[in-house]
DNA sequence: CGCCGCCCATTGAGAAAATCAATGGAAGAG
DNA sequence: CTCTTCCATTGATTTTCTCAATGGGCGGCG
C-alpha cells in the first residue's frame, strides 16, 4: 500500500547514545550516568562526544564544575525523550501477550468505504485476536447508538466548530457533483440526489440551497452511497461528495451551475469515557495515527 | 527539575535496524532494501535476525516466494515508522538555524503561576534567541485580544465541553477552599473571595450556589491570586480553587459546608489560524508537549 | 597559598560487533 | 528439469565500542 519512501534522509541517531545524554541530565554528570548504566565514565564521555560529533553540535556547556545543557542540548533532550518513551512503549507493547477481544466500530458508510480498509487491514493484521464489528449507520444514529453503548467507538462527522470531546481524524471540502448525462436548466429547481432525512450531507445541500433562496426538489433518495452514485450516474441530479470519493464520469459542477460553496466536512472519532479494553484503546491510537498522515488540516 | 528516573527498562532498538526494517517492506524484498541502504544482502538478513532474536519474537513470514509481515512485524512497523520520522524531524530542528522572533502568548494569571514557570524557563534556554512577552489577563480579554491578532497564542480556561478548535492541555478538578479562621453558620450566605466580574471562577461559583439555592456574599474582591489567597487567609471568606493551588492553611470545605461540587476547569491552547511563525509554532509545541505529561485526563 | 578531591577529556590496547564476499538451499518461472 | 530469484549461512575482515590508566581544570579546605 505504502509508495516506496525515501531511503530516509540523515539520522544518525543511536538509542543507546540518547539513552545516556538524557541520564546524565537526569543525574546531573557524567560519572553518576555511569555508575548508573554500568560503563565507565570514559565510555560516556566518548559516547557523547560521538553524538555530538555526529549532530556537529555541542550539548553540553563544560563550565570547570558543573554541567550545562545547550540551546540545542535542550533542543535534543526533549527529542530525545520522547524517542525513549516511544521506543519502551513499543517493546512494551511486543513484549506483551497477544491482544484480544471485540471492538465495536460505528462508523459513516461513506467513510468506512473511502478511508478505512486500509487502516482496518493493517490493524487486523497485527491483532488477528481482535474482531472487529463495523456498523455503518448515519451520524445522528451512530451518537445515539453510542450514547446508549453499543459501540466502544465511533467515527462522526461533524462541523468543523462541532462538539468538543472527540479527535479530529479527518477534514476535506465537499463539491456538488454530477454525470455527464445530468441535464439541468439554469432557472429550473435544482434536482438532489441524498440520502434520507438523518443525513449530514442531506441537512448541508439543502441549508445550502435555501441560503441562496435557490429552489430544489428531491429527485432521489438512497440510504446508501451506491444507491447515490447510481442515481448520479444515472444523471438524475447531483449530490454532494468530497473530491476523493468521485465515481468514474463524475464532475464537480460548483461553478457551472452556480452552486453554493459548501463549509468542509470534518470527522472526529469519539471513544467511551472511562477505562477501555486494551484492544478498543490500540484500535483508537491506530486510526488516530493512520489518518494523521495523510488528512488535510 | 526533574526527578532522577529510572535507569530504562529494557530498550533493545536501534534506529539503525528499524530503519532496515521498514526499508524491506517498502522496497518489498531483502535485496532490493539491499540495494536501497548500500548494504549488501547477507547484512540485511542478519540485521532483521538481530532485530528478531533481540525482541525474541519473528517479524517476516518467510513463505518461500513472497514476504509476509508476522502480527508483531506489523506492530513494530507502525512505531519504526513513528520513531525515524520522530528521529528526522529532531535532526532537522537541530540542523536549521537557530530561530528568533517575538512570540506573544496570553495566560490566564493563577495558570502562569503554577504551571508555566518551568516550561517557559526550558522554552527560553531551549530558544535563547525567541524573545517571549507573556501578559496575564482574564479569559474574556484575553479571547477578545486574541481576536484581535494581540497575541500569537492564548491559554485559556474554558468548560469541558467548551469551544473546539484549541488543543487541551490541562484539566483539573475545582473545590471551595477556605483558611481555618473562617467562621461559617450554615445558614448565613457565603462569603466569597472572587475575581471581580469577568472571571471564569466567579461565574462558576456563583450558578454553582444559585443552582443550589444557597445565598452568598461577596465578601472580598482582588483581581490576583495573590490577593485572593490573602483575603482566604484572613479568614473573610471561601474561594474555589484547583487542588495544587492551596496555599498554606487551606483546606477544601467541599463537604464541612455542604457546598455544591463544581465541574472541571479545562485550559486549552489555542493559536492564529494559518501559518505561523517558526517561533510561535515551537512554543506552542512545546507547551503541549510538556503539559500533556502531568495532565490528568 | 597550596594541597587535595572531584570531574571530565584523552589515549592506546583489547574485545565485541558489524560488514562483506562467497556459498548453499528453497521455491517459482519457463 | 533447469534456470533464476531470493533469503540464510559461514568465515574472514574491518570497524566500532569499551575499558583501564592518565592528564588537566577547577573548586574546596586547611
Amino acid at each position: 500500500m505504502t509508495a516506496t519512501a525515501m531511503p530516509a534522509p540523515l539520522p544518525p541517531f543511536d538509542l543507546d547514545l540518547l539513552r545516556t545524554f538524557v541520564t546524565i541530565v537526569d543525574s546531573g554528570g557524567f560519572t553518576r550516568a555511569a555508575e548508573r548504566l554500568g560503563r565507565t565514565q570514559s565510555t560516556i564521555s566518548l559516547q557523547i562526544k560521538r553524538l555530538e560529533d555526529g549532530l556537529g553540535k555541542r550539548l553540553f556547556l563544560r563550565e570547570g564544575r558543573g554541567l550545562d545543557l545547550t540551546p540545542d542540548g535542550e533542543v535534543l533532550l526533549t527529542y530525545a525523550r520522547r524517542l525513549l518513551d516511544m521506543a519502551g512503549e513499543a517493546c512494551a507493547l511486543l513484549m506483551e501477550p497477544e491482544v484480544g477481544g471485540v471492538v465495536r466500530l460505528g462508523t459513516p458508510e461513506d467513510f468506512a468505504t473511502a478511508h478505512l480498509p486500509d487502516v482496518l487491514w493493517r490493524f487486523s493484521r497485527a491483532h488477528p485476536q481482535v474482531a472487529l464489528e463495523v456498523q455503518c449507520d448515519f451520524t445522528v444514529n451512530l451518537l445515539d447508538r453510542f450514547s446508549r453503548g453499543e459501540y466502544d467507538l465511533v467515527l462522526c462527522k461533524r462541523e468543523p466548530q462541532g462538539p468538543a470531546g472527540g479527535v479530529k481524524v479527518w477534514r476535506e471540502p465537499l463539491f456538488w457533483v454530477a454525470s455527464d448525462r445530468l441535464i439541468l436548466d439554469a432557472g429550473a429547481p435544482v434536482p438532489l440526489v441524498l440520502a434520507p432525512p438523518p443525513d449530514i450531507h442531506r441537512k448541508r445541500a439543502i441549508d445550502a440551497l435555501d441560503a441562496r433562496g435557490r429552489p430544489w426538489r428531491m429527485a432521489y433518495t438512497s440510504p446508501s452511497l451506491a444507491g447515490i452514485k447510481a442515481a448520479v450516474t444515472a444523471g438524475l441530479g447531483v449530490t454532494i461528495l468530497p473530491k476523493d470519493m468521485l465515481a468514474p464520469g463524475f464532475h464537480i459542477v460548483n461553478a457551472e451551475h452556480d452552486l453554493p460553496d459548501l463549509p468542509d466536512i470534518e470527522t472526529a472519532l469519539y471513544r467511551q469515557p472511562g477505562p477501555l479494553p486494551k484492544a478498543v484503546e490500540l484500535l483508537a491510537e491506530h486510526i488516530i495515527r493512520s489518518l494523521e498522515k495523510t488528512a488535510a488540516g
